[in-house]
DNA sequence: ATACACCTTAACGTAACGTGAAGGTCAATA
DNA sequence: TATTGACCTTCACGTTACGTTAAGGTGTAT
């Protein structure tokens, strides 16, 4: 038995397109071309195709259907194993951001508080993931792997009531900063007193403070683009302001 | 404050491409464009970037973005319920792909025999959707609603041993026929313990049998290119004989 | 003057086809 | 025999959200 594009195309279901895609990628080549130029598959070409829409079915790509089905010798398990784990993956980022909308749905019409609990550990997560995305690298570079876990185990781990106490302060150490920098005296009172609520704020992250590693992660606002980007965002200049104020704080001299 | 794409990049954690094509695709301009030519952008950017990017976060099409971020009467929360129905659905696929995968490679690996009852389950779904998708419209339209639901519902409730019958009894119409069709003879011996194993095997999905149904049905091979392409795959003409026999078989004439 | 870090537009590449457009082939029919 | 109409063919653009050169202008420090 002999097909053409649309007859084999109606027996399997999919488009005459997609078997003249196929034939263009080099999965599935008609058995010959007829006089006319026309594609012409056959039995053995039948077969193929199921395989291939086989694990088309399966999300694989066809790209790695064309090492399966093609290569006689090519672990097809191995891949699909591969695949799983790939498919195992995006099921977690989708379950996530799932949890994600709903919540923002939720607290947009106003049916969570806050306060909420539950809101309060998917933040908790999220808080975490971004430090992590954002800063992580840098931050395990300079503070070692370990440190960055134990962080993060830390913050995993506060109760809600110290979540909403570090939440207050970060927002003190921000305000005040900003306060701080429009006297243009890093050693004064209120450059200070900044210094003290951001050390009291690293202390909910870290499980040991140290006045060099404060004035390190002072520096490190300074010297990281991303750092500097974040803190200089409504005043340019609110970084080196930090790091100075810190330095006289800790009296760690660069 | 003022940006240039490299400095809003960097704030942001986004690439200088991303925002020019932001402004390409009218999602998010630049507060102006100095003499030379360069994108300058303000506080009410950053402020507009930054809710794109949280929408962005939760997998919504930047096309979406754009309504719920420029247009101020949009209800945000119903785009994200909807947002939110899209991603239940792509999560319930995954869910049935990661399935299947798992099935078939517990199969390759020999973990799973044919007769395990899990697998057995899970074939039975799928071949329930595989119908549903080649054939359910067709059989929709000729039969009814609700018949194909009873149907398949009693597909669903098959003990393990009935689905063995019924998968035998398939096997047996196929083989039957194809010895039938080499004699040529719709009305001889064979043709007709071909229709009969063809009533038993419709017998398993249907809840109640008429001669014109079978009769319908048989036409229907012909009529419907597909089911015709499925019956011709190995000897064309192989549908034409079939109908011819269960006509036959039957008594009932066009 | 030159180097270097910025900025610009333009254009291709990505995955797996859908959707025409323009033009040849084949069998049946008026 | 000319003409439909249903096939077939090869381009080639559109889809999403950018990444990645390429070619060329700008700004500033040395």
């Amino acid at each position: 038995m002999e097909y053409t594009v649309q007859k084999l195309g109606k027996l399997a279901g999919i488009s005459t397109r997609t078997l003249r895609y196929y034939d263009e990628i080099g999965i599935l080549k008609p058995a010959r071309i007829n006089s006319s130029g026309y594609r012409i598959y056959g039995k053995k070409e039948v077969d193929k195709l199921q395989q291939i829409l086989f694990f088309r079915e399966l999300g694989v790509s066809l790209d790695n259907i064309k090492n399966i089905v093609t290569a006689p010798s090519f672990d097809g398990a191995a891949a699909l194993r591969e695949h799983r784990e790939k498919l195992l993956e995006k099921r977690a980022q989708l379950n996530s951001l799932i949890a994600n909308v709903e919540k923002t749905i939720a607290v947009t019409e106003g049916r969570m508080k806050m306060s909420d609990s539950e809101k309060f550990a998917g933040f908790k997560q999220k808080m975490i993931d971004e430090n992590e995305k954002k800063y992580g690298n840098e931050i395990r570079d300079k503070f070692g792997e370990e440190a960055v876990d134990q962080s993060n185990a830390k913050l995993m781990n506060m109760t809600e009531e110290e979540y909403n106490a570090v939440t207050k302060l970060e927002q003190q150490v921000k305000e005040t900063f900003a306060l701080a920098f429009a006297t243009g005296d890093p050693s004064g009172e209120l450059a200070q007193k900044a210094a003290d609520f951001h050390k009291k704020w690293i202390t909910f992250y870290w499980n040991k403070y140290s006045k060099e590693a404060h004035a390190g992660l002072a520096q490190m606002y300074v010297d990281d683009e991303r750092f500097k980007a974040y803190y200089d965002k409504d005043q340019p200049g609110t970084a080196e302001f930090i790091r100075d104020a810190i330095r006289i704080y800790t009296g760690v001299k660069e």
